[in-house]
DNA sequence: CGACACGTTGATGTTAGTCAACTTTGGTGG
DNA sequence: CCACCAAAGTTGACTAACATCAACGTGTCG
């Protein structure tokens, strides 16, 4: 039997859009991997060898500067895409955030595979357009608002993904959760300092809007205030 | 004869992957359109109705807050595509900087066209992928980098992304040419204001990096200090 | 229990934003 | 052709927000 068979993303990911016997093609040239957290799939400015798809898990998306400075440009969950396709080079490193499963691919023959077939490149496409669009909407956060609207509009976007797709249906977004961030990386998202994350949180825990079990722990009292935040 | 036979963009545009008799097909789904500085072709979510190929000028993508800060998400160039195809928003306006001329497809035309000739769809799915690369760059510009880095780098992209493709062929880089940008446009791709971004102009030119010889002109003396001054 | 990484808090500094005055430019009509 | 005007850009003084530097908790794991 197919390990993809019993993927718990089978249905979400890219695989979606294929039979059973092009998921078997497809499954030949892949490979599962497991990933623990800080571990690194690619590296910015590397070479395009690998693409993924992530089957559990967090990873962050990065760049840097040369003097050391960090952005995470991107965050990936699960049936989310990773790499380059088409391309010669990674502008981003991979590294993951929790525990994290994925399926990986060499490119070229992902490459190969995904040009004989369409359907395939079609939900690529629709995944790339959808990345695009949030992505883009990430830079008014960055370019335009202020810390707190940020760690605000973070904080909602953190309990809209977090979802865990099995667990019921109607459920669209979540109240209590684990943050798969420190405090460090939630500053690499926004382009801000750790010491102002900080403060933005216990800021956001004092007016009443979240509470802070622990750490890592988020739990939203007050969506409605903590949307007008968001700005 | 078909426009597109004598439409400049012609081999670089994703048309560049359809052969006379599809590029007939997709002319007759298109229509031309032309565009002052300043009109919009589309607004934010407002729903996706059209997608269009870039001929000639340069537009603006953009996003704003409720309270009217803008940000600048992206430029696009003559042979760019613009739009949201397969999907139901459009996630930021779309606006003309200088006398442009457009290309233009009802979404759902283009959609069904594009489901049929996988070989467009591939040339879309890579400018698409190219474009997020761009985009994530400029994240690390947006949230990670001063005010003078932030220029620096603009005016670095600018030189490069202005070049006119059909003068020469080994030129790769521009030193002198006219901004499509105002003050405050600049400041919207940056992410700051247009005080700051006068102060900044002025400290390049004061530091001999650059020249001003009119309001929208940009003559680059200095090219490696400019590229050190980008950290 | 103690060490260490992670996080918080406080004091101070710096950068870019704000507010306001002034200058330049380009366009329009007398 | 020039005078005038509005729009765009520049400059300066001041302020606010966030960064920086530094000290101080806190919880986690050997």
């Amino acid at each position: 039997m197919l390990p993809c068979e019993t993927c718990v993303v089978r249905n979400r990911a890219i695989c979606s859009s294929l039979d059973m016997d092009e998921l078997k093609a497809l499954n030949a040239i892949g490979r599962r991997r497991t990933l623990e957290p800080g571990e690194s799939l690619m590296w910015e400015g590397e070479d395009s060898v690998l693409v993924a798809n992530v089957i559990e898990g967090v990873l962050k998306l990065s760049t840097g500067t040369e003097d050391g400075r960090e952005q995470i440009v991107g965050v990936v969950y699960p049936s989310d895409f990773i790499g380059r396709p088409f391309g010669s080079t990674t502008g981003h490193g991979v590294t993951a955030l929790t525990d994290a499963r994925v399926c990986v691919f060499s490119r070229q023959d992902f490459d190969a595979f995904a040009r004989d077939h369409p359907k395939l490149e079609h939900k690529l496409l629709q995944r790339t357009l959808a990345e695009l669009d949030r992505t883009r909407r990430w830079m008014l956060l960055l370019g335009r608002k202020s810390a707190s609207e940020k760690l605000a509009s973070f904080l909602l976007e953190m309990s809209e993904r977090l979802i865990e797709p099995n667990c019921g249906h109607g459920e669209t977004v979540l109240t209590r959760f684990a943050l798969p961030f420190s405090r460090q990386q939630v500053a690499d998202v926004l382009g801000l300092t750790i010491e102002t994350v900080s403060r933005q949180f216990t800021r956001l825990k004092a007016d009443g809007l979240i509470d802070l079990p622990s750490r890592r722990e988020v739990v939203i009292l007050d969506r409605e205030a903590l949307a007008a935040e968001a700005g």
